[in-house]
DNA sequence: AAGTCTTATCGTATATTTGCGATATAAGAT
DNA sequence: ATCTTATATCGCAAATATACGATAAGACTT
């Protein structure tokens, strides 16, 4: 294929591909909600809820903090993670109202 | 890494994983956005508008098929596509709904 | 029937993702 | 200082995704 495009298209259509890609995977989905139900921050407990190595809970993890959806910081000798809500809620918006705005005035789809 | 464990996750994780990955493309977000604005289907239109090759085009638009995000109908020789509305407001209430409920209860994120 | 136009599919090259074991790193415990 | 414990990173193998040209398939036109 030689070169990806996804430069060509706009920042936006770009910001909200990244972050849908970064919930693309169910293990991610699997350790938003955990950390979502856990009122405090986890770190390990995840790798034992979830069916993979710690090795990939930790790449995972890394996707997730890098895509913005995350917080993370060192706790002693553990590392602490939770979700960023704000992020999440930017993006969620951002999300639905790319579509909902359009959705209004045509009712229906014609196919 | 042998095998993928996607299957190893939730129904609902892995359906709205999947939801995610249709949208996880730049170009998947642009079709989407050309299909919401014109209110009849489209077609090769998004061809022209696109940076992509046809047969490129014609994947992604087989991606969001299969995602069932949009519809696609024969229309003589032509190909007719247009946004499953229904289908998008299901995820999309659904992708809010599984953290917005838990995000009342704790404010903010401890870290 | 032959030609044209539109779209889907195939084959292929390359890039990226996923997963894990092994190893490194960093902090607390002994 | 050494040992344990927790997490991150490296290196590798395998699976997927991305992109395109070439080609097939289907439907109108002439």
């Amino acid at each position: 294929m030689a070169i990806h495009k996804k430069e060509i298209f706009s920042q936006k259509e770009q910001d909200l591909a990244a972050f849908a890609k970064a919930l693309a995977h169910p293990a991610r989905i699997a350790i938003l909600k955990v950390l979502a139900t856990k009122n405090e921050c986890i770190c390990g407990e995840i790798v034992e809820v979830l069916p993979l190595a710690q090795s990939t809970v930790s790449q995972h993890l890394k996707e997730l903090k890098e895509a913005g959806l995350i917080n993370g910081s060192v706790d002693g000798p553990r590392s602490c993670y939770c979700i960023n809500w704000k992020a999440f809620e930017l993006f969620n918006k951002e999300f639905s109202g790319l579509f909902t705005s359009l959705q209004v005035e045509q009712a229906k789809s014609c196919c």
